[in-house]
DNA sequence: AACAAGGTAACACAGTTGTGCTAAAAAGGA
DNA sequence: TCCTTTTTAGCACAACTGTGTTACCTTGTT
């Protein structure tokens, strides 16, 4: 009966103009009507959707997560093991200027949610997506040692932490200079920290 | 003739409520009022040694790299070059509760900074940072290298930035999970890294 | 054509925001 | 003692905040 509106692409919507507002003016500027104003509807048509501030913004968090979750998953494993990881690990770093974009917003989350810490769902979330990463990089290092491409002798965990703590470093430096850690060059250490790795 | 007061201290004084502030409520709790009222002042006294909120917003990022850069200048270089490298990295990083407190609001600052791109100083900030950081990584590798204590053939240049890319990383591994990545850990991992680049 | 439910916009309200301004207090030199 | 300068507190104002409420529009089914 209802006037048909895809409830949740709206949702998304919203969220993408909050991430607006807080790339262009930071999360101190995400206010009801401000996102509102961006997303180009009255203050009462984003209140239907989010009933309170809070739900955007872990709902606007979320999506950040999920849009690299869904990108990741997207990827074909072809090829050898060694191109599929370098695959996977560039793929969560932001090396465009869309994931660039979602970067810088999940900074601000991420700051916002050290804040919140006791109670707040963002900061379980920050956590969830932290063990993701830490994840992957485990995954993706076992199976590089599965082909036999690793050096022997390798503590796997430790490697993995090593990995994904660079990962998080390098995908930093590459936002905040991105003319400096360009994605060429950001690619080309993370391929010769891998080279460090691999059996002689 | 006047009351004495040291003004620079009072204004660290309000500096370091607002990282309180900041830390507890995250940065958009950050207002004057509240400032004030962590300080244990009116908001008048705060706005005499801050005419405006981003006055008071960039000295306050502007003082947790001081202090920062306090701490690694007071080093000693002492001890064989491997121990001084370690030293000088650890200091830069969150590895215990009032370094933690600087790095959650340093990045709070960052975050804020990626906002205010083109104008604000706070980005030209978080750059200098970054610089001096990465540099610090190339001084310590250099002298390494000159000690004869690294592998030959290394490209220096490059092994910095992958050891600041390291570093940032481990830094917020720290940050966002001290459980897991418990000094300790850290250290360790710090330190198996430059044995990497260790000669045989 | 009428209806009922989903969707939208607008207003109200109490509280907070940054900042300008003013008056009082504090304190040491004359 | 008074006086001058620094320091402090408080008020005022317009703008903005999150949220509650209400009335209206839109739409597809009956």
């Amino acid at each position: 009966m209802p006037k048909i509106v895809d409830h949740a692409a709206r949702r998304e919507e919203i969220a993408e103009a909050l991430w607006r507002v807080v790339r262009r003016d930071g999360i101190r500027a995400a206010s009801v009507r401000t996102i509102a104003a961006e997303a180009g509807w009255s203050a009462g048509a984003v209140r239907y959707y989010f009933p309170d501030q809070d739900g955007l913004l872990s709902f606007a968090m979320d999506l950040v997560s999920r849009r690299v979750t869904e990108r990741v998953s997207a990827i074909e494993p072809k090829g050898n093991a060694t191109t599929i990881a370098l695959r996977y690990l560039e793929e969560a770093m932001p090396l465009d200027a869309e994931r660039r974009a979602e970067f810088d917003v999940w900074m601000a989350f991420m700051a916002q949610a050290r804040a919140e810490s006791g109670a707040g769902g963002l900061h379980e979330h920050v956590d969830t997506v932290h063990n993701g990463l830490r994840e992957l990089c485990e995954t993706l290092l076992r199976s590089l040692a599965d082909d036999g491409a690793l050096d022997d002798g390798l503590d796997l965990r430790r490697e993995a932490e090593r990995l994904h703590a660079l990962i998080d470093g390098l995908s930093l430096h590459a936002a905040i200079q991105p003319d400096r850690s360009t994605p060429a060059r950001v690619r080309q250490l993370l391929r010769q920290h891998l080279e460090t790795l691999m059996a002689p």
